[in-house]
RNA sequence: GCCGAUGUAGCUUAAUGGUAAAGCAGAGCCCUCAUAAAGCUCGGAAGGAGGUUCAAUUCCUCCCAUCGGCACCA
């Protein structure tokens, strides 16, 4: 196979920055960065593109709540998003804006005059109850016992009529059926799949992807040909995939790279991408992205995180006190990749003694000690047993991976720790005078070690540099050198 | 309410139409190279009720619980 060619290119959702970011997004961010750098680490060329949802009306409700210039408010935000994934070592090629009038916007516009190419893009009247208080439509059951808004109690809601365009998903049903059914499009896990397929069983309704230029506030991408519209932030935001690679502005680009190999998204959003954003790409004759990556949320102590409630996680804290890599190492490891998960620092300091300080750390600090003395060995005088053992995990490992099972795939490699443990309390290094057997014992754990950083290099990318400090496996020698410790035990 | 998913040891997760596996936590033993680490042993589980089957945790039905979606809200 020629891997060394291939193009792999992942997107997370793009997060609507009218808040910081939570511990939900940090979730995403390093499970988009170990797929990325999985790919990256087989040769592939990988694009990992993330962004800010900048259009969306929310940003300017946000911003206005607070009195800040909608520009700068979101500016702001996308910064504190980009800032969270530089802090967990997590590396996007592409951060695209929503708001970048440069590219984004005559990107979205270019969608848009595609679709509307196809004939999919028609002017239809909306009616709804509009409560001037929100500035929002609401449905009935949506509204309080004599008709008003909860927010609003004693204000009559407007019945507004307005214009806006449509586009005719409905064309499109059969084939989005069948892109998910034969898994062109795979979604995974599984039953996120069924959830759409039979979401797709009863008739697609044709959705709005316009607002009028006043309940959008005058924000957003102007519809191409009728500047009194802005374009629906769903219609833009989905095409921020596309815009951050090229779409509409550099062609060559966007050939090299489109379409996505993955989106990787939360459960919330899955209608959006396993629905709306194929059928506006089969409409505009465009490629349809490959497959959809389905994470699910965090709970706080079993609790929705809830900003009543006030148990929100703050990443940044977290990284701080603990570092990059026991953060990503918990979020990777004790949520199931596709599931719903749950984050208590209990847990994470178990996992932290448990996994990282006792059982990583541990099994290379005292091979390192044994070891020391008798660096460097000769690859001669090793003969690594456990290597029919390493490949087999390296074949599960990767099957794991391509599922989105990355919490399984950490699960196979601390098998590995174990066994490296166990083999040195079998050989006791420490009693054995003949060096050529000591060689043999340490040489074997240096191999099993180094099969370790390799495989847990994509998830703790810092910690399998320390690692490799300590413990090098080369072409002709192992050398090794006795460091501090990677993960001090807490308490 | 409708549609869907989930419900396995104290916790987090597996596999499977035929003796339910692992890690953490707990109890005991043991080693001493290592971060009062590691290793070994032990106890401990299938939401509830039916059905299909020689046999069900696995397939089916109903109920309960949790979660998601129910469309122009991101």
């Amino acid at each position: 196979m020629n891997e060394k060619n291939k193009k792999f290119y992942l997107t997370t959702a793009i997060p609507y920055v009218n808040a910081k970011p939570h511990i939900g997004h940090a979730l995403e961010f390093v499970q988009a960065d170990v797929i990325a750098r999985v790919h990256r680490l087989r040769g592939e060329e990988v694009c990992l593109l993330s962004g800010g949802d900048e259009n969306a009306l929310k940003n300017v409700q946000a911003a206005e709540q607070e009195g800040a210039p909608v520009q700068e408010f979101i500016d702001r935000n996308a910064e504190s998003f980009a800032e969270l994934a530089r802090q967990l070592d997590v590396q996007f090629d592409v951060f695209q804006k929503g708001s970048d009038r440069t590219h984004h916007f005559p990107s979205s516009q270019e969608l848009w005059r595609r679709c509307a190419a196809a004939g999919d893009i028609y002017k239809k009247s909306y009616e709804g109850l509009y409560c001037v208080g929100c500035e929002t439509f609401y449905a009935v059951d949506e509204l309080n016992g004599s008709g008003e808004c909860f927010e609003h109690p004693g204000k009559k809601l407007e019945l507004v009529a307005e214009e806006n365009y449509f586009f005719r998903l409905s064309r499109y049903q059969n084939e989005l059926i069948k892109l998910i059914e034969t898994d062109a499009l795979a979604i995974m896990p599984r039953h996120r799949k069924n959830e759409v397929t039979s979401f797709l069983k009863q008739p697609l309704q044709d959705i709005s992807i316009s607002r009028t230029n006043a309940r959008a506030k005058n924000w957003g991408v102007p519809v191409p040909g009728d500047d009194t519209q802005r374009i629906y932030v769903w219609f833009d935001a989905l095409n921020i995939y596309q815009s951050g690679v090229g779409f509409g502005w550099d062609e060559e680009r966007y050939q090299k790279w489109w379409p996505a190999d993955a989106h990787l998204i939360g459960k919330g959003i899955l209608r959006f991408h396993a629905v709306y954003w194929p059928a506006f790409l089969l409409s505009a004759q465009l490629p349809v992205p490959k497959a959809l990556y389905v994470h699910g949320y965090i709970t706080i102590d079993g609790q929705k995180m809830s900003k009543t409630l006030g148990n929100g996680i703050d990443p940044f804290g977290l990284i701080e006190k603990y570092g990059a890599d026991p953060v990503r190492y918990y979020l990777l490891r004790e949520i199931p990749s596709g599931e719903d998960g749950d984050f208590s620092i209990k847990k994470f300091e178990e996992r932290y003694n448990g996994d990282l300080a006792n059982g990583l750390g541990n099994l290379v600090a005292r091979v390192a000690t044994l070891g020391e003395k008798i660096s460097p060995i000769s690859l001669n005088d090793v003969y690594p047993k456990e290597q029919p053992r390493t490949k087999v995990i390296d074949e599960a490992y990767e099957k794991r991976v391509a599922e989105f099972r990355l919490n399984e795939a950490l699960e196979l490699i601390w098998g590995l720790i174990s066994l490296g443990d166990k083999n040195i309390n079998d050989g006791k290094p420490w009693a054995v005078s003949d060096e050529a057997e000591l060689r043999r014992i340490i040489g074997d754990a240096c191999h099993l070690i180094s099969t370790v950083s390799r495989l847990v290099a994509p998830f703790i990318p810092e910690t399998a540099r320390k690692i490799n400090e300590q413990i090098s496996v080369g072409e002709m020698e192992i050398i090794i050198k006795r460091g501090a410790n990677i993960f001090p035990r807490l308490r």
